[in-house]
DNA sequence: TTCATAGTTCGATGTTAATCGAAGCATCCG
DNA sequence: CGGATGCTTCGATTAACATCGAACTATGAA
């Protein structure tokens, strides 16, 4: 008598630590190799391919080969929306893998948290954009104001893209070294690509170290602070 | 190094069958006992008390005792938000649940699925409202249009309620029986307690069926054919 | 061809956890 | 006080599955 779509098959496919440190690994929308993901998983290769070859089976991810590599990316954007919303949930109950305190400084002060700003920058982010009120929070999480809005097209993000797919714009995300919300959803994401995009930042290659260029955390830090228009940092 | 909230343990909380069937049970947000949803989910009560310990202890569903009968209800509107995009995911990819053929004629035509219309009526509305160019649907899912605002407006349907929780007002669901799409998410569930009040229809007290009157089947179809003002019906 | 790299399959092991029968509490009713 | 109902705990069984070592396949490079 069940009827409907089996959201049990999908959830447990996302309910391994494994399989999920593997898909919010590719949350960043690149491709990544099997290696790399079992890497980012914790596990060795052959514990890594059993898993993919289960997500692929199931359409949670998909399959690019190229040459002798097997790259893989999320199936679709609504697998990003379940980790999120997963992510948000786990947040409220307070379930979080935190084990050690931060160790390296670096990492502290900014890092990657899937596609996002996190660490130190990524809070004080938050916090200026509250501050300013271009981000309103309340009881039942936060969005972009008025002034938000019209803050996000000066700077060059495209909001209506964005609406377009069906990731919320802003979400709150729990800090893991500075124990405060930083910003996450389709805006939060946006941000930090536009930081690559105007040279402020860099990921580093191996880690989820975010280097800013001396410019760049000026002009971040009048970001988060100036009241004023900030066209003047473009 | 792993950083942030524990997305697997959460997912894995939702994704055993018995504790998913309970937990879209709890969807229309009733409070259920210990027994009805062991009923729900199709196992003992030994093992749906099992179920139901985890459950709380994920902070999953909240617990409020009442007598000798324990009433569960979903901690959060997260929680339908998550079960919802999983419902999505799984539609997309296929995995349904589904087995057997509708035998009963009753269900085939108009049922409860979680907490909207689905079945031949459920269809009708969909393709009735998409039909009056009220809801719009493209790639990334359903929309409403600027007429469908003033026509939840006039139907009085408080849509600045529903926007209040983070819950997407509409969403796509695949039917069951007819194959085709029928509108969940909060506009749809809106839409479906608005005919429970105004007598068009009743959910019966044992099955998902949904029974019309035959003043309210007419009024129905009205709704989904006509292109005209539905202030008449009301 | 030979070697190295990327990835898989196979097989064995250990762990987790879902399930239900039986018995135990707790609450309400008469 | 029984006796019934709602629910949980205990214990045992079973099944599923995550994991990894070892061996195998496939692609690319020298």
């Amino acid at each position: 008598m069940k009827e409907g779509p089996d959201i049990a098959r999908v959830a447990a496919l996302l309910g391994d630590p494994a399989r999920a440190n593997m898909l919010t690994a590719l949350v960043s929308g690149r491709a990544l190799t099997a290696a790399e993901l079992a890497q980012e998983a914790g596990v060795t290769p052959q514990t890594a391919s059993s898993h993919l070859a289960k997500l692929e089976a199931g359409q949670i991810v998909t399959l690019r080969r190229q040459g002798r590599h097997r790259y893989f990316t999320l199936s679709g954007p609504d697998i990003v929306e379940a980790l999120e919303v997963l992510m948000g949930i786990a947040n409220r109950v307070g379930h979080n893998r935190v084990r050690t305190g931060p160790k390296d400084p670096a990492l502290r002060k900014a890092r990657v948290c899937y596609d996002h700003l996190a660490g130190e920058m990524g809070v004080a982010l938050f916090s200026g954009l509250a501050a300013r009120k271009l981000i309103v929070s309340d009881h039942n999480g936060v969005m972009l104001s008025d002034a938000g809005v019209s803050f996000a097209d000066e700077f060059g993000i495209d909001l209506d893209g964005l609406r377009r797919n069906r990731r919320p714009l802003c979400r709150e995300c729990l800090d893991w070294s500075a124990r405060q919300s930083h910003l996450a959803g389709a805006f939060g994401a946006a941000l930090l690509s536009r930081f690559y995009d105007l040279g402020w930042a860099r990921r580093s290659k191996d880690s989820r170290i975010v280097t800013f260029s001396p410019k760049g955390e000026q002009s971040f830090k009048s970001l988060c602070d100036a009241p004023e228009t900030i066209s003047r940092f473009l």
